[in-house]
DNA sequence: CACATTTTCTTGACAAATTCAAAATTTAGA
DNA sequence: TCTAAATTTTGAATTTGTCAAGAAAATGTG
């Protein structure tokens, strides 16, 4: 299992090192993680690693494919160990919360542009944007002021910045 | 055509000013333009305006769907002023440039998530990554080791940072 | 038109996320 | 083991964006 992430690295030309393979260890354990979630497994599981290893290596691991990297508007990006299915996301604009969708169309590439005006596609991403259920309930149970009171850009940072998923 | 802008503005309920109109022109006349690229080109037309009016407005316009806000991974957010006919967008990965793609559904919302789970979708955004014409050419033209040597993620930065589109 | 209220803008400090740079370590292969 | 190249560490710097408080401007009313 161990065996496996080394060869994926090695595979791709890449050295193997303590912090590649928890930071891929990290990423697959827990998706929708960002940069610093991250760095914070990653200590939990090795000791130390540096800001930098983990960019480094987050960088690196989503370049060769071995991990994906989302970044929704007005959150730090997240990774996750879930490459190849393209599958999609649902992200909820008050909270920040964010779920997986499995492609509506089928196999990837599940979409190619109608005009690709010469560019060669390799990944078709797609973000579904709306409430959730949670911020649903909450919002309707507001009074219509109250309710647009609610800052919604703002509501993405502390409200949902870390404990998204699920 | 310029009645026009204030109207729209005075129809959401916004005060009408020099900096809004401003900036509001500087999106449509530059679509997919960065909040500093929209400073810019506001201080070259009203003198001055500071970067906190900016990003006021720009969230306040995109807030009430007079302007789009678009945030790709790797890049600081862009805006752009077609809005309503769920366009989407065809970004290169080594140098940022970014165009526009018209939807090849349909009407908006143009696709929806084969499960919602419990969720108020309102807008699906889609990207597709790839590679420009351009690069292409580069990139083939080049010797395969140089080629590799291209930081694609610092590419996007300084090569396609502020000069993307078309 | 003057006024009061509310919105918006300016200024300046601040914070988070990410990147840069240079030196020290580690890895892979001969 | 030894060497060259790849990685990591360390620490500072940038970029992008936000907060807060007071000043200025816009809107509706008398």
């Amino acid at each position: 299992m161990n065996g496996t992430s080394a060869d994926l690295l090695r595979r791709q030309g890449l050295h193997v090192t303590a912090q590649r393979l928890a930071v891929l260890a990290a990423v697959s354990a827990r998706p929708h993680a960002t940069a610093d979630d991250v760095a914070n497994a990653v200590r939990a599981e090795i000791g130390v690693i540096s800001r930098q290893a983990v960019y480094d290596a987050l960088a690196v691991l989503s370049d060769k494919g071995l991990i994906r990297r989302i970044q929704p508007a007005g959150s730090p990006a997240r990774y996750e160990g879930r490459t190849g299915d393209n599958h999609h996301h649902l992200i909820c604009r008050l909270c920040g919360r964010m779920v997986d969708v499995d492609c509506a169309v089928g196999a990837a590439p599940c979409l190619a542009p109608a005009d690709d005006a010469g560019y060669e596609v390799d990944e078709a991403e797609v973000v579904y944007w709306g409430r959730c259920p949670e911020c649903l309930a909450g919002a309707q149970a507001l009074p219509r002021a109250e309710a647009e009171t609610v800052p919604a850009r703002r509501a993405l940072r502390t409200g949902g910045g870390s404990d998204t998923d699920r």
